[in-house]
RNA sequence: GGGGGAAUGUCCCGAGCGGCAAAGGGGGCGGACUGUAAAUCCGCUGGCUAGGCCUUCGUAGGUUCGAGUCCUACUUCCCCCA
């Protein structure tokens, strides 16, 4: 459906963050209504969000935007357990310490996107841990487990794909789906939480938060998911030879996060800037209009927006400015990812291959020769050919570093301490 | 319950008469061309103290000078009969 009425959703449409809203017209309604209050649930799987989340991120910071309240709900509870949802094997078990170590770190990212406060569009910071972890096993089963239907359960594209395979599912993983669809209802009671948003994969169990929501005797409420993101050329996004694009800055440095948008392909620059930048529909429109080399323009400018909102306006011109003089001047920027090396190491001469896996170029002497043998490796912007010299305190340039460089694009400072 | 088939390079898919570091794709990385893009072409895609050594084919044993390949047991998955 096209032509909403609330702000909220108008934005999200526009901007390509709606995949499937399970009641249009009655969403659309209560937004214009009022303020309502809606969540996004986070798993606490790992210690950093990736962009993978960024897209679920600036919906909630678009609810904000647009006079609702956004809650970010962190899983430290579900994550006990582990989605199981088109997965086709079991995750490993975290420990509750892993989990709250992840949560901390996660956390650190809300904070750039979402205004936490009391205020009727005050954002909240939320741990379904609160209640999951004191629930009584029987009391749950006859107040909430009743009300699922195994049979429909089943049936579910989610758990399918597991039980097709006859792989198997187990008792655990489960209930994953009637956790997540506790945490809704419950949300509603303390909260008045009405929406739940994420991604596409997400909806089956969205929708059974909701059915649950009915037979408990919540108000309506209302499930909006966003398409599964998906570069032009059909990789996932957040993927790159180095791993995760994290968002966290100790994980994945600014620059190198800008580096990666800067990198979008063409096709992606006008999707990419409604979804992950702030800037208004009209710029954007000018921006995709540029042809030719001039999209270069339009990529710096995603790049420098998204890095902007995440790491801080500084850091994001800062990386702008460090990619200007690598890229364009060809001149040596001080500001490159570092990695420290021991001063007596460089003395008594370190072999170039070890220092180019030292500097995360490569993930063994066997591959840093390959990449050689490929003509694929500098020290300081001069193509590597002996594989078997050693560097010193010789190499050392003007900035009392040596430049590493891998490919055109991946440059690192070795700098000695 | 009975019968048949399958698990391969820790990214994926997939060939593999007892001599195999193991065909071919995809993906990824590098090079050329460009615009730090795409498409195209070329190279690489187990480790190392590097022409020699070490570790890899579901798990554990066995046969053999030598096992991904043959035998036994186990695990998991697929198909057929009941």
């Amino acid at each position: 459906m096209t032509g909403f009425k609330s702000d909220f959703l108008r934005t999200l449409d526009e901007r390509g963050f709606i995949h499937q809203i399970s009641d249009p017209e009655g969403l659309d309604a209560a937004c214009v209504k009022g303020p309502i209050t809606g969540y996004i649930g986070f798993d606490a799987t790992a210690t950093s969000l990736h962009v993978g989340s960024l897209i679920q991120i600036m919906m909630l910071h678009w609810m904000q935007q647009t006079g609702h309240r956004p809650i970010s709900l962190m899983g430290g509870g579900t994550s006990l357990i582990g989605d199981p949802s088109f997965k086709d094997e079991a995750r490993k078990l975290l420990t509750p310490a892993d989990i709250d170590a992840n949560i901390a770190g996660i956390q650190k990212v809300f904070d750039r996107y979402l205004a936490y406060g009391d205020g009727p569009t005050g954002a909240m910071m939320i741990n379904n841990a609160d209640w999951l972890t004191k629930l009584n096993y029987l009391e749950f089963l006859r107040d909430v487990g009743r009300h699922f239907s195994v049979n429909r359960m089943l049936s579910f594209d989610s758990v399918k794909l597991r039980l097709d395979r006859e792989q198997s599912l187990s008792f655990l993983e489960f209930n994953y789906m009637i956790l997540q669809g506790y945490d809704f209802v419950e949300l509603n009671r303390r909260t008045g939480t009405v929406l739940q948003m994420g991604g596409s994969d997400q909806w089956g169990n969205i929708v059974n938060g909701i059915d649950l929501g009915h037979k408990m005797g919540t108000p309506q409420l209302f499930a909006l998911t966003s398409p599964l993101l998906t570069t032009s050329s059909g990789a996932k996004m957040g993927k790159t030879a180095s791993g995760a694009v994290w968002l966290n800055a100790d994980l994945l440095s600014p620059y190198e996060f800008w580096q990666y948008w800067r990198n979008t392909e063409d096709a992606d620059v006008a999707r990419f800037l409604k979804l992950y930048t702030t800037l208004p529909m009209p710029e954007i429109a000018r921006l995709a209009a540029l042809g030719g080399s001039e999209v270069n323009e339009a990529k710096k400018i995603l790049a420098t927006e998204v890095t902007a909102l995440l790491h801080g306006r500084d850091a994001a011109v800062a990386a702008a400015e460090t990619a200007r003089k690598t890229f364009e001047e060809g001149a040596l920027s001080a500001d490159l990812p570092t990695v420290e090396i021991p001063r007596s190491e460089l003395e008594a001469g370190l072999g170039v291959l070890a220092a180019f896996v030292r500097a995360g170029l490569a993930g063994s002497n066997g591959e840093a020769r390959r990449s050689a043998d490929g003509g694929g490796l500098k020290v300081n912007d001069a193509t590597l050919t002996d594989v078997k010299r050693t560097l010193g305190l010789g190499d050392l340039n003007e900035t009392g570093a040596i430049k590493l460089s891998l490919g055109r694009k991946k440059h690192v400072l070795l700098k000695p301490v």
